[in-house]
DNA sequence: TATGATATAGTAATTATTACAATAACAAAA
DNA sequence: TTTTGTTATTGTAATAATTACTATATCATA
């Protein structure tokens, strides 16, 4: 038997056979991404309390009962501990799930926990604030949390941001994700910088721009056009993000 | 905010600015598919206790948490949950994780539970045998069960199994997963049969070849021959499946 | 007006894909 | 034994996609 990663529900009830099933509590973590000066960056909080004190963690929090009749959706958790944790406001850009990491040695306390992890990107965002259980929250360049902060993280927080990069790279191939880190109106340019920041890579200017005008619903055209740099240089169109999702062929990476 | 589908875990612990927090029943839900004379089918499990009682759903159950010192796995908790409601042996072939379903209404009982979701993938196997919460556990086809039990499933088991038919066919363009529904050892032919039936279309059999075998480390060749059929025609060369989980470039759907 | 810079369009060579034809290797019927 | 039917496998030419460049457009600034 292959097993790949890690668990969907038809309960039979607290009680089935007679064996008595437990309860867990269930988390919610998000890797937010982002691209600050240049620079492919993911949302970190500092844990302002026990376990793993002190520690460099991703931003998350235990998904709360007591909102609405029957309990929030792992959603409007993962959405409400980014507001609370790091003062972001909802509507910034792109959230969806990575997978469920249900080790039962990942928390060390005696309950057990389990954690439904979240991929987030949007555009250069405000400076977050910490707050609630974050004694800090600021964005780090993913290439030096990788690599000072290999399994320094809280938790299994290490696991979840590696898939998490893994996923916000694989994704830019196929998918019309790349937008999410650009700003309402901007110029193919600016969307090749996207691709190549995350990517680490260089791509060819001009094929790049025949490949995403080729892809239908990817770009919108504004009819307008960005203001010259003071670099110099033709002053590039501005596009809008489209109504697709994917784009075929894929933008693959080398 | 665009959120696609539902959420991982820094837990504060239960107690964090005071506000109390429960816990929730954890269960997992496996979608096996497999093929049988020819027809993509799904393993599913009649149910023989409430709620939902005599529905057809996803075999599937709670996380136990008195197996070992702090609890089972989730995978561990879908391989146990197939055997005891199925019948079915571990190693039978592959299993990943496809999401988790957590909407606070997924289940009428009082109590709420989310479901680690699993879709697996088989050679033909044994005939399924009902167990503990299932008066009845067999394989229907896929297409069957998509026409004439749309909605009609327990739980919101048919959003999960449209999740995870959706991701079978999409893995096997750029996986080697196909083999997975082949016996140890098997033809060209076979492997195209696989992709036919769970694509639902036909495949060029002289380009398919050619792609394959193209494609490093998805075939592995036994030396041997198939056995003549007795509908004539030429034998066909055995393979085996190889150790690349990938395939590059991707055998393409149309 | 000349120069440098970036955007955008074009183009030829290469590579991949497709549609289809040709050949190979067998069983069974004639 | 030869012919026919069937499936496997290889080959091939037309088409399409990708790549690596080259050329031109349009701006700021010297």
């Amino acid at each position: 038997m292959t097993i790949d990663q890690q668990s969907s529900s038809t309960p039979s009830g607290p009680v089935g056979q007679g064996i008595k099933r437990h309860k867990v509590f269930v988390a919610v973590d998000i890797a937010l991404f982002t691209i600050r000066e240049g620079i492919f960056q993911v949302l970190m909080i500092k844990r302002g309390i026990p376990p793993f004190l002190d520690f460099w963690a991703l931003p998350g929090g235990l998904i709360r009962m007591d909102i609405g009749p029957r309990g929030e959706t792992p959603e409007e958790a993962a959405l409400r501990e980014l507001r609370e944790e790091t003062g972001l406001a909802a509507g910034f850009g792109y959230l969806e799930q990575l997978g469920t990491y249900g080790d039962p040695d990942r928390d060390p306390r005696e309950e057990r926990t389990i954690s439904i992890a979240y991929m987030g990107m949007g555009p250069e965002l405000s400076d977050p604030t910490g707050g609630s259980d974050a004694s800090l929250a600021c964005f780090l360049p993913v290439a030096e949390v990788e690599e000072e902060l290999t399994g320094q993280l809280a938790f299994d927080h290490s696991l979840i941001l590696k898939d998490a990069i893994a996923r916000a790279r694989a994704k830019l191939e196929y998918s019309t994700l790349a937008t999410r880190f650009c700003s309402p109106a901007f110029t193919i340019s600016d969307l090749r910088a996207v691709y190549e920041t995350i990517w680490g890579t260089g791509l060819d200017p001009g094929n790049f721009q025949k490949k995403v005008l080729a892809a239908d619903g990817f770009l919108e055209d504004t009819g307008q056009k960005a203001e010259a740099s003071s670099t110099g240089g033709r002053p590039a169109k501005l596009y809008s993000a489209g109504t697709a999702s994917a784009i075929t062929p894929p933008i693959r990476r080398n």
